[in-house]
DNA sequence: TTGAAAGCGCTAACAG
DNA sequence: CTGTTAGCGCTTTCAA
């Protein structure tokens, strides 16, 4: 049996007030009874007991972070951000993955009432109204990532502009029936990268054609950010009556791979027939050579967790939101001369 | 403030301790006072607080898993497992990242200590003798995945099997100066997938030649399994006086993708002029056409869960070991004719 | 079957 | 500065 607060008082001869005190290093306490208290711990490798330190103190020193599984390469870059940062304090990290939809409303609910967190990490999932609310009137802090609601703190990525630049970037090329692909039209980011991308068309003077559009709002079971959907997509674009489209911007890296795929299964040649951009910057984007917009990932992970703790520190300065810049990233995919830019939003 | 078991048993009309056997429904109870107490629970959306019941039951419902931050793939497919099989128990995943190598110890002595949590999956990484009894001799179960200690239950894959499979069929494909690159020989898998390709070789009745051989010891950050350390690996390899390879099995995918870079910088072409195979089935190795092993990396995240909850539960059956098989995945980058093979171990 | 009461191991207020 | 004591919210005997 592992020893206890009063194990440790008695071996050093005081009370178990005093050991508390060690413990938390409270600064009224003799150099002299310390040294004992610290001595005794040492001689009988005590440990205090978190569950109960969590009951007294009302305080679990760990955070939830609730994360969906589809994203691999977005995810870990974002968990292992998490992971540098709360490691510096002392805090333990839950993992809760939302592989099915209803997942994330469960998850939710226990992080409210299970008091077993002090605080949650929402990344890439959408909040409803009513779930806000309760975290809102709750003590339960939260930030969401890569994600956005109006009154909750929010750490994300400025999708209007960088699918902005990515059109834009296609238009100076030269290419004028650029498509798009989009993700679930009800996931934000989604929106956002449709907006961004009817922004610089419009700002050129170019037409937003519903031909040279698809959402990928096909893929039920997850939230159409993936290979299948973007290949699925790209198929519809190309058999459709219309003229072929000379680019198409695809909202997701993931997405534009099985793009891609189905460009060439179309026997056309990339960029020379049809020109494509990405969105994320994932590992495989570099290896096929894919032009895309990158996300400073691993530093959203990072402020989300310098946030979340700040919150629960009780530093209450409420409507906290962050929005980082992307980088366009330019490879072959989408032809044109083939110099770097680093177009910082 | 949320409600406590007290009001509950206030609601009801009956004492906290009837209230606390219907929520761990023991069976000795009236259907009618149940229902009593089931809706004042529901009444006052009361849910009890896990630290309270942790520290009463002894028993924290969850789990540890203690893991490298370095090997994406094989990551989150073994994470995405794991987690699978825990959301079926009602379990925590508590994630513990291991990005410096000191951390690890800190880690296991935590799991051991603090008692935080009920049990600890360990991946990837080695445990050492000290450690190892302090396991066997306290009652925190462990059990090793993708690593291995003599009396530890432990989770891995056929990794002699899996290089000698590899090895095996790059000499059967008629090449003769088959080089390797290994991880950091620290590393059980890099022991053993090095075991397996000097099998190969010695079966066949080639020689294992030290010029061939480079394991990748000069990455002291990480455990090697880089793509960095790969390119540096075949950068020494194709500049040694001596014979070129013609083929080389890389102990890991990211690493192959880096030697394949090397080959490429050298001018040589891949695989006519040097072939490779590589070991895990990233996502990558399709797409840039890398021949591999694969592992079942899901399966093992399920099992190990599996094993972990059994022996939590007290089902002590000592000394469960399970190796997995491995299979071949024939692509472009080791030549030859391009038939798909399956042998599975 | 159910209520009362004694912990689980620690923190924090209160005396001294 | 330090010891004592009353909880924190729940589980689990022990009686009734």
């Amino acid at each position: 049996m592992a020893s206890t607060i009063y194990d440790v008082a008695k071996k050093a001869g005081v009370g178990i007030g005093t050991v508390s005190r060690v413990i938390n290093n409270s600064p009224q306490i003799t150099e002299e009874t310390k040294k004992k208290v610290l001595a005794a711990i040492k001689a009988l490798n005590y440990q205090p007991h978190t569950a109960a330190q969590s009951l007294a103190r009302k305080k679990s020193n760990s955070i939830a972070c609730i994360i969906p599984f589809f994203t691999g390469y977005f995810f870990v870059e974002l968990l292992r951000g998490i992971q540098q940062k709360i490691s510096e304090c002392k805090y333990d990290l839950i993992l809760y993955s939302v592989d099915v939809a209803h997942k994330k409303e469960l998850f939710l609910r226990r992080t409210l009432e299970e008091r077993k967190v002090d605080g949650v990490l929402l990344v890439s999932l959408q909040i409803g109204k009513t779930f806000a609310r309760r975290f809102l009137k709750s003590n339960v802090p939260i930030v969401l990532v890569d994600s956005y609601f109006p009154d909750l703190d929010s750490i994300s990525v400025d999708n209007v502009k960088g699918a902005y630049q990515a059109t834009t970037h296609l238009i100076n090329l030269g290419y004028r029936r650029i498509a798009m692909i989009d993700g679930q039209l009800k996931s934000l980011p989604a929106k956002s990268r449709l907006e961004g991308y009817r922004k610089a068309l419009l700002r050129y003077g170019l037409p937003f054609r519903e031909d040279l559009f698809v959402a990928c709002d096909f893929e039920t079971e997850a939230d159409g950010f993936n290979k299948q959907a973007g290949y699925t997509a790209m198929q519809k674009l190309l058999s459709r009556n219309t003229e072929r489209p000379d680019a198409v911007f695809v909202s997701s890296d993931i997405q534009a791979l099985g793009a891609m795929e189905a460009i060439r299964e179309h026997g056309l040649k990339i960029p020379d027939d049809v020109a494509v951009v990405g969105f994320d910057d994932i590992e495989l984007a570099r290896y096929v050579g894919l032009s895309t917009v990158r996300q400073p990932i691993l530093e959203m992970g990072r402020l989300a967790v310098e946030r979340l703790m700040a919150k629960i520190s009780g530093e209450v300065d409420m409507g906290f939101k962050h929005t980082f810049g992307t980088e366009l990233i330019i490879r072959e995919s989408c032809g044109g001369k083939k110099t770097a830019s680093r177009e910082s939003a």
